[in-house]
DNA sequence: ATATTACCCTACTTATTTGGTAGAGTGATT
DNA sequence: AATCACTCTACCAAATAAGTAGGGTAATAT
């Protein structure tokens, strides 16, 4: 299940990005449009800035703006940031690599069998998808 | 994230599926070869017989046994069971489908038009794979 | 300069989910 | 009749997710 977390993190990029110009909005501004918790969305934002996706100027006339184009910022960089690993089991992670604690051997398992080809279906996705491509023709 | 719980069902179907013969196989002995705490292997093992997957027999010589063979088990089936929606937003669920509560107009959302790309390729990973399909060949 | 705006940061709280435990009950087999 | 092994109900603890509270700090406009 995907957090609300990413949820509203790819809420605000979307918002951002459907701006015109590249004036900082509020933090208040999207939480009012996007239907979502104040508080929650500024460590969110917070977050986005700290893994370089936003910029944000603070005082009057400040707030978060992004600090790259749409076409560059590419879903698996976006989700690995607010989610965290795209596979579903850390045993079939590029970059959230675990050993399972049982399971002798993963070439021998075949939950990790199912589960790699899961990844790479959803990592074609995020790979194929960047802002850009998800915001919605008006 | 997979829960435990999927994880240990697919690999007591597949365990079960291993086997020679079709006599039950005791819980105990699932548990100790797959490294599963027996008493919670149990309440997957009596939700998968529920399901329609496993047959159980009582008594000495008891246990569960598959009662379709394995290429006959599709792993959306298993997961939808084991798991739950294979969507990561309920707004892009065939089978869970729910409204989000923000969220106007569920065709103008950028969460929802990637989210319903990450299901499609998912669901094809699913649907391409039976219980035979995962097994390891020795 | 200074008042104001709006981001920044820490800590806490609450709800939900997950993973696991305990133990009595029931039905089949030998 | 005894044993074996599944069935069922209830409970519990840890982890995570989601949201709250409130003060701190930096930048800007006037």
């Amino acid at each position: 299940m995907l957090s609300k977390k990413t949820k509203y993190g790819l809420k605000a990029l979307t918002f951002l990005a459907r701006q015109k110009d590249q004036r900082p909005v509020q933090i208040s501004e999207i939480a009012k449009q996007e239907n979502i918790s104040q508080k929650f969305l500024e460590s969110i934002l917070l977050n986005l800035r700290k893994t370089g996706f936003l910029g944000s100027k603070k005082g009057k006339g400040g707030g978060y703006y992004l600090i790259k184009n749409p076409e560059e910022i590419v879903m698996t960089d976006v989700i690995r940031v607010l989610e965290g690993p795209i596979a579903m089991v850390p045993c079939v992670s590029l970059n959230f690599y675990e050993k399972c604690d049982d399971c002798p051997d993963e070439k021998l398992c075949s939950v990790n069998k199912l589960m790699l080809q899961v990844r790479d279906s959803a990592l074609a996705v995020y790979r194929n998808n960047t802002l850009a491509d998800i915001l919605i023709p008006t």
